[in-house]
DNA sequence: AAATAATATTCTAATATAATAATTTCACCA
DNA sequence: TGGTGAAATTATTATATTAGAATATTATTT
């Protein structure tokens, strides 16, 4: 959806009716879902700063190691973070430019 | 948090660090867990346009009745949704602008 | 006070998610 | 090549969510 769609007439519609488009459903809900825990927030927090690597992450977000890399799977599985092997770290970064939208609407609409 | 803060030197400084305030990181996560589904993206959708009454909206989205009632439950339990009865029929409408501006974000963000 | 239409609730079974502990993989260096 | 630090995976258990069926509630009309 979202997409032009052309009468006969030549006009351009654009379609807002998304709630109508099965698909686009079930992908943004999919992304809403990946956000919607509060370590999995915490984590988008702290990389809207900017890059930052696994040990960093879970030592500033105070949780446990094996936790923060399950919720940093979910989160990179969405295509939400991206990462970057440096050597023997692992650094993670907001990929995803809504996820991002999402985090700041958030957080400016208090 | 958001609110400003002042120092000795009566600076005032915007913090911007929500991810480190858990009660924060609670009511967000929940605010997205109750959007994160396609039905209930669906009727926010829906109701997007403006206040339905419950048939109007199970109808529309082509979904069991008792289904929607639950997913109503969830989003008026979250303080997503307000009603109305009106008389025998009972009409929703989006109360939290919040949630709102999330789901305008995911349909311009296309 | 039935009967009916509209909406909500409850129950159940299936599935998904989460935290934690234990283990493993990978890269680097002595 | 053995050791070490960093990160990921797996297994387990507990909890939460979901759809769907059945039932209940509420308001209106007869």
């Amino acid at each position: 959806m979202s997409e032009k769609t052309e009468t006969k007439k030549e006009e351009i519609i654009v379609d807002t009716d998304h709630w109508k488009d099965e698909e686009w459903l079930e992908e943004n809900a999919e992304l809403l879902k990946a956000l919607a825990h509060p370590s999995r927030l915490k984590i988008i927090g702290f990389l809207s700063s900017g890059k930052k690597c696994v040990k960093h992450i879970w030592e500033a977000l105070d949780l446990p190691q094996p936790n923060v890399s399950q919720h940093l799977s979910v989160l990179r599985n969405k295509g939400i973070l991206g990462y970057k092997r440096e050597g023997s770290i692992v650094c993670y970064y907001i990929k995803n430019k809504k996820a991002l939208k999402i985090y700041k609407l958030l957080v400016e609409e208090e």
